[in-house]
DNA sequence: ACGTTACTTTACGTTTACGTAAACGGAATA
DNA sequence: TATTCCGTTTACGTAAACGTAAAGTAACGT
């Protein structure tokens, strides 16, 4: 794999515009080296925008990303840095944890919506349409977990 | 539990200012009783809210969550409707296994981190600062998943 | 030399998701 | 009666995350 890249490189690569990968320059979040004027992307920014573009997926925002990546920065530092990075780190953990709780309990909602289509659809299918009247979708009512 | 709430009950239950609250309803996401111009929440607007603010978390936009609800809102339909409400479904879970993936990769390399600095604590804690040259912290060179 | 392509900076525009303030209504409390 | 509290509508303000347009530079092919 190349060791350097443009900036049209990255921006098709991962489908974001150059415009955007600038603006996240100027936020701090990518710091590419310079030939003149011309951008150059290294590895390690590759993988930062990787980072930034998983975070936005995940819902958090670039000042959330920035400190995201502050964490994978964080110089060793003495005890009492150390104990903070902990904590963040921590911290960042449970969100995370949360979110994927508040997917679970979303994914098994659209399972229970998929079967009733499904049974629905399987109703019509056989036998026009016998016990119409007689399908409820208790949909709201469900026993929410989040 | 109750029956009937009021716009602040909500607020507070969720942590959302009521400013919020009436703006879901202008962007068409609730849709409370009146009696005169107070509004009534009854236990599905309440769910409704409670699936509103999931979905923020998980990133989603408003005209997303909106989409989202109209999923479980959707009526029986005709086979052809059906056939389009899967599709969505379907693709609502792509999404959510894709952040899934994404929560989890990232989860891995927090706990990666973590290790790095409890370690470097054991090491401060036991031999004063032995050993402190050694530690490098491979961080955004790891073989990133996602 | 000329046009094309890729890149740059600067700067104003836009959408989303609310915050905040103004001005008012009705009910309870001092 | 006056104040306070909770609620209402209307409307302007704002921060985030870019989009988009303008205007210029550098290299490359013909």
């Amino acid at each position: 794999m190349a060791e350097r890249f443009s900036i049209s490189d990255l921006a098709a690569e991962f489908g974001v515009t150059t415009r955007c990968i600038r603006f996240y320059e100027d936020e701090g979040l990518l710091a590419p080296l310079r030939a003149g004027q011309r951008r150059i992307y290294r590895p390690r920014e590759r993988i930062r925008l990787r980072l930034i573009l998983r975070g936005k997926r995940l819902g958090f925002s670039l000042a959330e990303i920035r400190e995201i990546l502050d964490l994978y920065d964080a110089p060793p530092g003495e005890a009492g840095q150390l104990q903070h990075l902990l904590a963040k780190i921590d911290g960042r953990r449970r969100e995370l944890l949360q979110k994927r709780q508040d997917i679970d309990a979303t994914l098994e909602e659209l399972s229970r919506l998929d079967r009733q289509c499904a049974t629905r659809l399987e109703e019509i299918d056989a036998g026009g349409d016998a016990g119409a009247r007689r399908v409820r979708v208790p949909a709201l009512r469900g026993r929410a977990v989040g």
